[in-house]
DNA sequence: GTGAAAGCGCTAACAA
DNA sequence: TTGTTAGCGCTTTCAC
């Protein structure tokens, strides 16, 4: 392994003189510079990134805890992390918390201990009050698909209210009046939001979406056939069908088809999120478009904003909209 | 931040001693270690990690560096890495390489500076001379889906051309017999591998896959449904199709489709790699499952073993077999 | 069994 | 403009 001390000697300079070279410090004369840079190249060297952590308290690395990374969703927010820490020139340290309140903490500890200068959390199951302990500790924290108003100005997340308000808006827009949906049993944020916009533009019409036309299961594809199903046995009849997610609307096109029933032609069906997926099956689906990958490069942006400044809590926040996809899976009601 | 220092003040000991109770180093008594466990536990002391890399000069990260993250394949690979690396207790950097050999080089570089143990590298477009060579400098260097002889120990593979083979001889059971392929482009191994495996299977049974019945497209769902255009509008008749990949293979089935031809009923289709995708399209399809997740595991202890010992070149490898899964893109042949 | 001390590769005052 | 020097937090001989 070659050092900044094997530099030195061959350059016949002193190591700081290397170090403001290889910082591009101001105080060093064109000529010992050349000279320098020229052994640099000749040796290869690259500097010792952990020495450079230890004496500067701070690296070039940035971490990313998700549930999973092959799941669609969160190999996308990955990617778009992984774009945007690479674009400043950062380093991604990676952890899958899985879907763990226990792991996920672990996970963010293991990262820390590797001193890195930010972390960016998609967090679902801790609390608020964990969370906003943690980003008392961490300069660098930052919350995607979160929410938190204590520490808003560390959130990068999606307006689901509305997203679920314009994706019914839409099917309303085509002529539907006969609803039904199929949700997480976790109400927890997303869904509840998702559907309590949905229920809000369903209102302003005077229609509603009674509780026996909402069925729950695990947010998948399975859940989503699943969902169906139990609609279906129940002899509930609908024109419209709202998805929490892609997969579960996925799923019920399937248990749909199943039955007999075409889509869209007999019901239209919506999904959230626009994974590459919704391109995938057939019909194609009509979706809400989550922006995730622009969310993620915002957050690291953000990240190492905060991370360098000390910042407190403003009341700012980062807020982000979905927008609707037409594809295949809707269709006008036929009255 | 708490140090090693802290803990062997308030405890009253050496730092030394400090680092040998962390390490469950054996020459510590009883009492002692016992003290300063709980001083350790108190403080919430965790080691640094760029101090313990940089005394140590070896690391407990494990760099991977794929194409992309938000590609499912890469995605899935990504997290059955994960997966091993924080079992053993390691950390995971990740660099996408964006399917570029520059790119893929800077990748490995920044990551070697970091001092990962070890570097699970899925490389598509480097050339085998340079991958050789790095395998040299980096002993925890391994290779997944790629087979390179004289580094066969570093190579964790799939044997694609019993794949092409073993799909195309359940098809010929179903008693088809005119054949048509999409395939990718680039020939080079996979594409390349699958075709011969094909062409192999048909040869046996006196049939083969003539090449204006091969169109060539890039491996995605765009390009299969090109491709099918192509074959369906220089009028090629068939009753199955062999898709490079899963991608491939929704493409073609959505090509057919608005051809008017129904899959499975008059053209059976199917894929490789059996990503999540292929249970949500319709029909569910009939691929080759590639277990690319206990393949990201194996690479990650292969590598560690081979970072540990510096082992030469044996003549081992390590090979994959992919399987069938039957679903629902294949039907027997009507005659 | 335990401590003292050297040093990993690097940066950043402070001197010169 | 350049060099000297003192650590960063930790591990590891080598004494005791």
């Amino acid at each position: 392994m070659v050092t900044i001390k094997d530099v030195a000697r061959i350059a016949g300079v002193s190591t700081a003189t290397v170090s403001r070279v290889i910082h591009n410090g101001g105080q060093v004369g064109d000529a010992c510079r050349a000279k320098v840079k020229k052994v640099i190249a000749e040796l290869g060297y690259q500097p010792n990134a952990n020495a450079q952590a230890l004496v500067s308290k701070t690296t070039k690395a940035i971490g990313v805890v998700t549930p999973r990374l092959s799941m669609s969703f969160f190999g996308t927010l990955a990617s778009g992390v992984e774009n945007a820490v690479s674009e400043n020139g950062y380093k991604l340290l990676m952890a899958n918390s899985l879907y763990e309140t226990q792991s996920e903490l672990d996970a963010i500890q293991s990262l820390r201990q590797h001193n890195c200068r930010a972390i960016i959390l998609h967090s679902e199951y801790s609390d608020e009050a964990t969370l906003i302990r943690l980003a008392e500790e961490i300069p660098g924290l930052v919350l995607v698909n979160r929410y938190i108003p204590q520490i808003a100005n560390r959130c990068v997340w999606l307006d689901n209210i509305r997203g679920g308000q314009w994706v019914t808006e839409y099917l309303l827009a085509q002529g539907h009046q006969q609803f039904a949906a199929v949700t997480s049993i976790y109400q927890n944020r997303d869904p509840a939001e998702r559907l309590q916009g949905s229920r809000q533009a369903l209102m302003e019409q005077g229609l509603s979406l009674p509780p026996e036309r909402v069925a729950k299961s695990t947010a998948n594809m399975e859940g989503g056939e699943q969902a169906v199903k139990e609609l279906l046995a129940r002899g509930e009849t609908f024109t419209a069908l709202l998805a929490y997610n892609d997969l579960m609307a996925i799923g019920a096109i399937h248990a749909l088809f199943a039955a007999g029933i075409r889509v869209p032609e007999d019901v239209s069906v919506v999904g959230f999120d626009d994974l590459p997926v919704a391109r995938a099956c057939r019909p194609r689906l009509t979706t809400m478009h989550y922006p995730i990958e622009e969310m993620a490069a915002y957050a690291v942006n953000l990240a190492i904003k905060l991370s360098n400044a000390n910042c407190q809590p403003t009341g700012q926040t980062y807020l982000f909209m979905p927008h609707l996809v037409e594809r295949d899976s809707v269709t006008k009601a036929s009255r």
